[in-house]
DNA sequence: TGACATTATTGACTATCCGTCAATAATTGA
DNA sequence: TCAATTATTGACGGATAGTCAATAATGTCA
């Protein structure tokens, strides 16, 4: 392993410093803020230096999404490993989950826009595979805990369910939530006053359906974020409580 | 109500057929193959005669959002005064929101649009509103199958625990699932082999999470659904069908 | 150190697309 | 029939993605 020269670190630095500027473009400016001219001129370089780290627009989007996916599974990661019943590793998960859409408020709008058609076509196979990975390793991280839950007899599977259906369940069911959260201005006009409690809710609810135990009605499911949250996330809760 | 001349006709027509061209450019040439130039082109009509029509991009899109939604909204109608005890009656809304997904795939491309930010600034109050009004239809539609099951004792709700927070909780499953399912290429990379099977099988958990009855212990949750579709939808079940 | 090779940077340029509007054509009504 | 009204046209302006030959900076080696 050579060390870098000066040169080469800062050209390094610099392809951070374009996600960074582009991040901000997006959250404070919206995806028409967000264009190569601007992110240039921000960092006073010309457009063709941008093009030097980053072969076209989609690839910064997809850099970024890699970047916010790959903290959200090592947060997985940390919720994973806390001690307790399945059940409480899985709500962990759940906190872990929520934690990650309010520190990255812009993520949705990231996803939104790689999950739409035709995005693909110019990005790199690396970074498409990078993100995959990140995908694959935050389901394998909740399919271990039902697993453990199912060895534990914590939970039974009915015959032709495997545990992705039950993952399944719990993503769409968050993915769709925070979605929705993200991009509606209220949700009061339709008689929901706080969707994440609402999430937490139903999450447990389906949890409850499929008979893992303990039972929320043998806890309390609504109170207990604050405490997990505080225990395994307290730097992240920090950045959340302005 | 005068009768239109044969021009006055010929223009209303005519809007119609360029949502139907738009709708199919953004069906077979995604998002980027939908711009206004194709369309005066298909139409063999001047961009300046679409833009007669649709003030921006942005309203074209939004008058297709508005088709389909309002078509699923009469499609939760239909399902909703079906006879049947009330978690039938929640199922058929199920039936009915799985099966608008198959009919119109490229639904879930224009939902992801007009939820992207900074989409709204130049479409019309009248439509904007259009498009609230059958979303809060929807939402009342499936609310108010939910009050209907408090009021004969089918299922109660805990304290602070309102009926929109169960009806966020389908909606949220749903959409996210569907969301999930229409952008993705393939789920059994993640070991989900059917996954709208699975959507139905995780709402049942969650009502039964609830201890709505009859619970699905009770009867087959997972067999019902062609019997249903065919009762209520007897004409899309065979759009779907090949 | 200085000359030459390599690498990085620049910004003018092309292409594409949204949206405008003055000129032109078609239709209507008296 | 002809003037007024309405509809249609497509050239044009402006914004932005992406290219590439010219130029500047950096690295290498006698």
């Amino acid at each position: 392993m050579q060390t870098l020269t000066r040169k080469q670190r800062e050209i390094q630095d610099r392809e951070q410093l374009i996600l960074d500027t582009a991040r901000e473009m997006l959250t404070h400016r919206g995806y028409l803020g967000l264009n190569m001219d601007a992110i240039a001129e921000a960092l006073e370089y010309s457009k063709g230096t941008i093009y030097n780290h980053f072969s076209c627009k989609e690839e910064i989007i997809l850099a970024m999404a890699v970047e916010t996916m790959s903290k959200r599974s090592e947060m997985f990661d940390r919720a994973s490993n806390r001690p307790g019943d399945s059940r409480q590793r899985l709500t962990g998960i759940g906190v872990a989950a929520e934690l990650f859409v309010r520190l990255y408020p812009e993520h949705f709008q990231v996803e939104q826009i790689i999950r739409s058609a035709s995005f693909w076509e110019k990005t790199s196979e690396a970074r498409r595979n990078a993100l995959r990975g990140c995908e694959t390793r935050c389901m394998g991280i909740v399919a271990g805990i039902v697993r453990d839950a199912l060895s534990r007899g914590d939970v039974e599977l009915a015959e032709g369910v495997c545990p992705e259906d039950l993952v399944f369940g719990l993503w769409s069911q968050t993915f769709g939530a925070y979605a929705i959260i993200a991009t509606s201005d209220s949700l009061s006009h339709v008689g929901i006053e706080d969707p994440f409690r609402s999430v937490r809710y139903n999450i447990n609810r389906m949890l409850d359906g499929y008979g893992w135990r303990p039972l929320s009605t043998e806890f309390d499911d609504l109170g207990q974020f604050d405490a997990i949250c505080e225990e395994i996330f307290p730097e992240e809760r920090k950045l959340i409580a302005g």
